[in-house]
RNA sequence: CGGAGUGUAGCUCAGCCUGGUUAGAGCGCUUGCUUUGGGAGCAAGAAGUCGCAGGUUCGAAUCCUGUCACUCCGACCA
């Protein structure tokens, strides 16, 4: 038997067209029959429910509360902040009729709203009219609140989960009394963000902020978390913002101070979405599949019963059903273990495989020789899928959690070791066209990665730079080394380090 | 919105240039036999109004016109 990788093209290969297939060998989601609307399967789902669930007990623990509001926005809404419709009017999808109509055999919008609706691109608008109402006195300050919603962005390239025309995500928004209480609050949120990003998902981000130029539009300040994946390109996996007064300007969100002023409040949003999904596989996943760090795998133990014979089948059923019992007093990460039985009748080996590129963590094998033995078979995500250690069932219950705990911080110290290994300082304009061009320029090959430079430029040089190289600046890092340097673009000393790389 | 391309079985595609029996392959699916610690082999079978509408023709998947949809490359973007 060759070592064959059940991915075909490899990562090496063609990285997007291998990024599509894991997403169908793992089963994860499809394109729809609506353009840019993905379908999202039961096992895709699943990893999306897992970092929901997660994630909706920290925002709690936060101190916020879930709310709902209304998928449709009065077209006005949009219009009250000005760079608010600049960034997004492009990218709305507008309901403008109700009713159809049946006119010669087809179905046709009948009656004109007076007023269109927007389909959300993101809901400042409506909650912050929402907020205006709610908020009276400083009493009612902080307010926060949290909703899980799907939004709809017009985009003129899907991607799955990357970017696509609907996703599903969570936004916060809060109102405070103080600039410096919203602003420590953007901030809270992307710490938030980034330790369940870290604990959860095995990612590491660079937290920092974002220039002007990429900035959400209507915001002060945004600040964002940069992960690079496997082909060396950042993805923005979370973002915060720090509104100001912007859109409490815009909708009428004031308070009675206690010294019995009109104030505006100030605002922050902040949000997660789908995107999470497919940062995880790019991020983790390999020429066999899938790769789910054990607190996200929505299983993370698989068992599967090999019976060859009809007379063997009561023994290895019972084998798994005693296996399955042990395992359901233990625990990973707070929780109780996650296991599966794949009693399908199908090849042992095919089934086997299945498992690999949907990224169980951990497989076990159960036949007749290992009933006997009173062994298991035990085939580990993070190693070769032609592995198997040979436990016993003792061994393996008793150790289930400590070797998970492995090979979740495998998965993290992976991906950290590979962001140290692509991330460059750069000190020369030469060193920095070098570090982000493919030698070979028919077929780029994955290059480039994560640069550190001093920065001392303006908009129009980021501009030129984004057109000559295809590189922007990711973020300003929130954490910052206190030495000096010169900007490799004007020779002047850089104001602030700066993270450039090729994005999604 | 600019440039290029593609619509044929559940999926991936061949056939079209040069019109001509009953439209093909691989994968997947169903059944049978064989195999049996491993992504099985052999055989049989189910599955298609060839994107849609019109035209040319004795005859159209194939040629022409229109139309719709999608994909890729740009610009835009969580």
């Amino acid at each position: 038997m060759t070592e064959r990788p059940a991915i075909s093209p490899t990562r090496q290969e063609d990285f997007p067209e291998w990024y599509q297939q894991v997403i169908a060998a793992a089963d994860l989601a499809e394109n729809s029959e609506v353009r840019g609307c993905m379908i999202i399967k039961p096992w895709g789902y699943a990893i999306w429910e897992r970092m929901q669930r997660e994630l909706d007990r920290r925002i709690k623990a936060a101190g916020h509360r879930n709310a709902y509001f209304p998928l449709f926005i009065p077209l006005s809404f949009l219009e009250k902040e000005a760079e608010h419709v600049e960034g997004f009017a492009k990218e709305c999808a507008v309901v403008t009729h109700h009713r159809l109509e049946v006119s010669e055999g087809r179905l046709v919008p009948g009656a004109p709203l007076a007023e269109p609706l927007v389909v959300r691109p993101t809901s400042e608008t409506i909650i912050g009219a929402a907020f205006a109402r709610w908020i009276q006195s400083y009493r009612d300050l902080p307010l926060r609140i949290n909703q899980w919603a799907n939004v709809v962005r017009w985009e003129l390239r899907p991607r799955l989960f990357l970017r696509t025309s609907e996703f599903l995500w969570q936004e916060g928004h809060t109102a405070h009394q103080a600039a410096e209480e919203a602003e420590a609050e953007a901030l809270r949120m992307l710490r938030l963000y980034e330790g369940f990003l870290h604990e959860m998902l095995a990612l590491p981000a660079v937290a920092g902020e974002k220039t002007p130029r990429e900035r959400f539009p209507g915001a002060v300040r945004t600040l964002t978390l940069e992960v690079l994946v496997q082909d060396r390109k950042a993805i923005q996996a979370g973002t915060s913002h720090f509104l100001g007064q912007n859109f409490a300007r815009a909708n009428g969100i004031s308070f009675l101070s206690p010294e019995g002023r009109q104030e505006h409040a100030w605002t922050t949003s902040w949000g997660v979405s789908t995107r999470l999904v497919g940062t995880l596989i790019m991020a983790h996943s390999d020429d066999n599949g899938l790769a789910l760090p054990p607190r996200v795998a929505p299983t993370q133990i698989v068992l599967l019963p090999l019976i060859r014979r009809e007379e063997e089948r009561a023994a290895v059923e019972e084998a798994c059903a005693r296996l399955v019992a042990e395992l359901a007093e233990k625990s990973y990460a707070g929780e109780p273990l996650r296991v599966e039985i794949d009693a399908r009748p199908l090849p042992g080996g095919s089934k086997n495989w299945e498992w690999v590129k949907k990224g169980v963590p951990l497989r076990i094998e159960i036949g007749p020789r290992e009933v006997a033995a009173g062994m298991l078979s035990v085939g580990r995500r993070d190693r070769s899928p032609r592995e198997r250690l040979s436990l016993s069932v003792r061994q393996f219950v008793e150790g289930a959690e400590q070797t998970l705990a492995e090979i979740q911080n495998g998965f993290w110290e992976r991906a950290d070791s590979f962001r140290k290994a692509h991330t460059r300082r750069i000190a020369s304009r030469e060193e920095f066209i070098e570090f982000f061009t493919p030698r070979d320029r028919e077929k780029p090959e994955i290059h480039g990665g994560f640069a550190e430079l001093p920065w001392a430029g303006d908009v129009a040089l980021e501009e030129k730079i984004q057109e000559e190289q295809k590189v922007t600046i990711r973020c300003i890092p929130l954490d910052q080394t206190s030495e000096r340097g010169i900007c490799p673009f004007t020779g002047k000393p850089g104001n602030d380090w700066v993270l450039m790389g090729k994005a999604y």
